[in-house]
DNA sequence: TTAGGTATCATACAAACGTATGAATGAATC
DNA sequence: GATTCATTCATACGTTTGTATGATACCTAA
């Protein structure tokens, strides 16, 4: 075991970052979440920026993993498309900090920490592959791939982003399971008419 | 004319707040650009947050209403979307703080500002009208129309979000506005592909 | 039991924060 | 020329910040 307050500081970390960001969780609240002494941060990780920088780590490695594997799941690539473009909501609503760590670090104007490039890097080659992939079966539109792959990931990320607003404003209900379901689908369907090449077999896959 | 300091005041935090955030813009920071004296945010606005809530009323107001001019703009409903998306881009284009303001409000979990709240609403509410006016006019496909306005705005909102990582990671340049252009109108064209009916008139309007 | 290393603890520290205060300034009003 | 009022100024105050320090506790190996 060692010690479970390095894991419990990750995890305080973690939900007070994305909640207030960088600044606004002091490293008095975060060892106070944590149950730990003041001291521990410094102790454990060497300072707050290390373990703000753990955290990202800790975060985005799995979210890598999970859009990869769904990336290289079976099907062809549209339906691999819509497997993505799923496993990413299903990401987001499972991790909900991963929303504000994210947006967070993309709102700054400081440089981008390496994880969060990586990742981007990472999901978005996947995304474009795909894409290609899929022109080349025919199945996909013509069209940068790259642009395409932006245009598709728009909707996980948006949407998620707007979450908040959209729950205070009363517009949506995310909370009920049935309404995010709709809201995905209806996410997928869109990347699905946005994509599919409109030659003979119309009316996309979905 | 009475002060260019209460200008100047708005104009450097509308800077910092974007791009560092509200805790990361320092009171001392914001009176440097400006150069103003320490006391003058206290003196003009009272408090540090009630600059901010300025900042955020007068950078929304105008986002708002070229929203809705472009709503309401001539052509058919479809016509106008891409109007509304288009306009979106652009002024997000024009004023680079918005972004940094707008994904910062977004991104915390304390309770959102009354300017915020309005301008979504007002502009999600537009949109959805919009696309409501198509499909009775039989150039939008069926759907839920909040539905379906939530993933048409999701395209200049997460385009725009992901902008600084998509300059950093090398992957779309921003700056030319050459490449801008193609962004734009390949996130214009997902949005019609997503949207349009497919009726009779095969391929959508641009 | 003793020694040694790891972890936790209560404090202390300097720096930065937002705001308050009262004096100085300058232009307009009488 | 004196008065008034809005503004700017230097400075001080009390908090809160992240980190450093040295003592104490705890477990393991000898």
């Amino acid at each position: 075991m060692g010690s479970g307050t390095r894991e419990a500081l990750l995890s305080a970390g973690r939900q007070l970052f994305a909640a207030h960001g960088y600044k606004g969780a002091s490293v008095r609240a975060i060892t106070g979440v944590a149950r730990a002494n003041l001291g521990a941060i410094t102790y454990h990780f060497g300072s707050k920026a290390a373990l703000y920088d753990a955290v990202l780590e800790q975060t985005l490695t799995p979210f890598r993993e999970r859009l990869r594997a769904a990336a290289n799941s079976a099907g062809s690539p549209l339906e691999r498309v819509q497997s993505f473009v799923r496993a990413f909501f299903e990401h987001l609503y499972e991790r909900p900090e991963l929303r504000g760590l994210m947006v967070r670090e993309l709102s700054t104007e400081e440089p981008i920490p390496e994880a969060v490039l990586v990742t981007f890097q990472a999901n978005f080659g996947a995304l474009s592959r795909l894409i290609r992939e899929g022109q080349a079966a025919g199945e996909i539109r013509e069209g940068d791939p790259m642009m395409l792959a932006l245009a598709t990931a728009a909707q996980p990320v948006a949407l998620n982003l707007v979450r908040p607003v959209l729950e205070q404003a009363g517009a949506v209900r995310f909370e009920s399971p049935e309404a995010r379901d709709r809201l995905v689908d209806n996410a997928i369907r869109f990347v699905v008419e946005g994509l599919a090449a409109r030659g003979g077999d119309e009316g996309g896959l979905r």
